[in-house]
DNA sequence: TTTTAATTTATAATGATTCTAAATAAGTGT
DNA sequence: ACACTTATTTAGAATCATTATAAATTAAAA
């Protein structure tokens, strides 16, 4: 089974049609070994024009919806969008706009001392801004 | 000394004129008891058309350029601001669009366990989102 | 009081994102 | 294979938050 015919199964199996064009998209953010952190303007490049920006921001609102996104919350004008779903917390360099991954590993469990009645939590998120030291 | 005088002083302080705007900014935003978390739309209905947009915006950004107001970093399509400058972490309803101070005591300190070199961290902060348990 | 530079403002421009509606293509059933 | 139904794609318009422009005003300095 090639690539492409995971995507398929993977598109069809959440019942999403396999468009070439879903194909493509899928190629560009999950034939990865690393995360993919990115913008709909960083993944509009990597699809060099070959698909209408109206279908990029349609997948990738889809892709979030299913799950196989996520967005992740940054002081900015722009969405950024993570091809890494799990809980996990983030670096964002200031000075090239670029996020990367903190790992479990990497930050001591985040305990909220403080609960509101009523409410439940949904997700924990710790984002470090990051600039150069020079 | 009252307060207009005291908004007053500190626009001057810090090298804006105090114009008839801002003092009537700096009321809406610093006459409070608690923390005052708000978009550029909530400002705008508290000042009720008496100042222009482009005038609100230009004193948001001039006072968090002075250190007296935080831009939060959520994952919504309009930035939120704070009055609230120190270093704090935030619930966020996602219910009412709502943002809530969790203070030091209320968060147990992060530590992050990854360094990155040549680069230093700027900030550290926790968003938890939440929403109706029921 | 005069001067000067900062500020305000209406309005236009920008940029990200969503909407619209017509054309196309995927999947289903025959 | 063919027709059918419905989802998807797409160009382009619309929307919304925010910033830029540039002329009129005003605060503060001289
Ligand atoms: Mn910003
Ligand atoms: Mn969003
Ligand atoms: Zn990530
Ligand atoms: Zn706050």
């Amino acid at each position: 089974m090639n690539n492409n015919d995971s995507f398929i199964q993977k598109l069809r199996s959440s019942g999403l049609k396999a468009t070439a064009q879903r194909i493509e998209i899928c190629k560009v953010l999950f034939n990865r070994d690393k995360t993919f952190h990115f913008t709909i303007y960083d993944l509009s490049k990597f699809l060099n024009k070959k698909i209408s920006l109206a279908t990029i921001y349609n997948t990738v609102n889809a892709f979030k919806k299913k799950g196989y996104l996520k967005e992740i919350s940054i002081n900015s004008d722009k969405s950024y969008y993570d091809t890494n779903v799990s809980n996990h917390h983030h670096f964002f360099n200031e000075s090239t706009n670029e996020l990367i991954d903190l790992h479990n590993k990497d930050v001591e469990k985040v305990k909220i001392k403080k609960n509101i009645p009523g409410k439940k939590i949904k997700s924990i998120e710790v984002l470090v801004k990051i600039e150069n030291s020079n």
